[in-house]
DNA sequence: ATTATATTTCTAAAATTATCGAAATATAAA
DNA sequence: TTTATATTTCGATAATTTTAGAAATATAAT
């Protein structure tokens, strides 16, 4: 079950277009971004940009919220944390990783 | 280009077959696991898990070491780190995180 | 040499994804 | 109420991915 929804999640970023519009609005903090405001700065037709959105929402990554015409994309880090979680349980977390520098705190 | 090879990465992590197969490569540890050992536990056709194999070696995630007939698979834990690094950096790093708990150490 | 084991390559079909123009919807301004 | 802005939905096509059986390769054991 876990595994299914980090699956699907990462899937959603492991999309060229879908990672630079998950990063600006990383960028952007949690304010987020209007849909017009990320369309600027990717550089893609609406529809597709739309469509990128989409998938990025149904997996938790984006929140929406709208200011009358204005549809503002927050990104979820919590829901980023939880992948980037999964992804060093058994690994960092069990003390496997070269670096160390993810070390989590005791 | 970072963004791209973090792109496929993620999108190579984000099949719930190969999440599964990295997943368990991560458990077994340096030394990794041979194939069949793999297909054992994933328990899909020799075919199906070969592909899927070849697009995590593809993208560097994995490592593939022959000993006689058996080929071993060994999970590349600084790759993995590297991906995480490109999702934590401007969040958890830049101090967007809400719990912290990702902090690195200064 | 023959047989067994481990894994890959080939091939082809089904499923999913990406792309984008055109039309539709929603909300606000004139 | 007409017009402008912001964004989505529809529909269709191209591209990629997933799946797996059958045949091939590679290496070792008998």
């Amino acid at each position: 079950m876990e595994l299914e929804i980090t699956a699907r999640r990462l899937a959603e970023l492991g999309n060229t277009t879908r990672l630079s519009i998950f990063r600006y609005l990383v960028k952007t903090g949690f304010e987020g971004a209007p849909v017009g405001q990320i369309q600027k700065e990717i550089g893609i037709p609406a529809s597709t940009l739309s469509h990128h959105i989409n998938r990025l929402v149904s997996v938790g990554l984006i929140r929406q919220v709208r200011d009358s015409r204005t549809l503002y994309c927050i990104p979820q880090f919590e829901v980023l944390e939880e992948v980037i979680k999964f992804l060093m349980s058994e690994c960092c977390a069990g003390g496997k990783c070269s670096s160390g520098i993810f070390e989590q705190t005791p």
